[in-house]
DNA sequence: GTCTATACATCGATAGAC
DNA sequence: GTCTATCGATGTATAGAC
């Protein structure tokens, strides 16, 4: 019996229509997606994307949950337990200039939290989805860490990881999202370190 | 002759047309929003909003450059010129108290967002204008008066905007708009007093 | 499971009457 | 200027052959 080969190039074909639908749909938004573009992009018909993912809403779903357990993963990947015994303005430094690094040289990146906020409003559940495995694994890693360290006297550490990661998402969504380059120019290097003086107390 | 009413006339349905795009064009994004929609909305024939706006892109790109203006009279308002006698802290929070209560309260004021970032990929220009038009102005206000306070020894103003402003803006995409109130709670009054304590340093 | 062909609704945009 | 009626294109979704 063939099973397996079947259910293997079955799969493979789901995998094609959720590259394609990444694709279109970090590219268009939702709406202006159309189900002929996504086929196409995945190389398959139309009909089979409908008998593997429902319906239009279904896929996108779908889509979205994936990457953010994509985006899951690559938090985790950074929990490499800091040292506690490092100065802390070196790295909180590191880690805001590669949170930096990340944001500017990955466009999908970009683009997935553009469609996050921008369909927060008609996919609720979508965005809960990403605060739930993105922002709040985030959050609870550095919080981890201000809390820890010997050094850093810090009266309240939640709410100064939300100083740190608001700095550096409205920073990138202003600079490069929102096309504030040359409006409003200005170097991550200055932000990232006047961040880690507040924080450090020079 | 009755010019000025047939004028008058003419610029009621302009403005009810404006308002029906609001109304449309806020709620369910550029792609989803039909001009059947608007035309409904408006009170008036498709044909009419036609011949008002030239085609779909054009009344959105006046939509939003209409909205943009209003922000930027909101940002305007609020220049009196802050008193350098009174403490930083209570001005700083009081600043930011404000900027929250807004963003809190008003519901229009997010779904703008929500869509001059949503759909800033496929609009950039929309976005330039609003970075422009509001975020420039509000930037150059607090920078003004974190360099022109005496007691205020920063050693960037200008970085330092940035922290306020992402960490306020995170905080109300993540809470309201990204509807992460129930998954990573947090006291909007914390953040304020923490990020008041980190600037004017205690 | 996957395809082609197609049903049916809705889209942006316009013609023509008034 | 504003309307009704309508065009052709395109949208989501499915039926039926293989």
């Amino acid at each position: 019996m063939d099973k397996i080969p079947e259910r293997t190039k079955s799969e493979t074909k789901t995998a094609a229509i959720l590259k394609g639908a990444m694709k279109e749909f970090l590219k268009n938004g939702y709406a202006a997606t159309s189900m002929d573009k996504v086929a196409k992009s995945a190389g398959v018909s139309k009909a089979t994307v409908y008998s593997h993912f429902g319906d239009k809403e279904k896929l996108f779903n779908a889509l979205i949950q994936d990457l953010v357990k994509d985006k899951f993963q690559t938090v985790m990947g950074l929990e490499q337990p800091q040292s506690l015994e490092q100065d802390p303005k070196i790295v909180l430094s590191a880690i805001m200039s590669k949170m930096l690094d990340n944001a500017q040289s990955d466009r999908s990146f970009r683009d997935f939290m553009r469609i996050i906020i921008g369909e927060s409003g008609r996919f609720p559940e979508l965005a809960k989805a990403y605060v739930a495995n993105v922002a709040k694994p985030t959050i609870e890693i550095l919080t981890k860490y201000l809390k820890s360290h010997p050094t850093l006297k810090l009266e309240d550490p939640e709410a100064t990881v939300r100083v740190m990661m608001g700095t550096m998402v409205y920073f990138v969504m202003l600079q490069e999202m929102m096309h504030g380059k040359d409006v409003v120019p200005l170097e991550g290097d200055r932000v990232i370190q006047t961040l880690t003086d507040l924080i450090s107390r020079n």
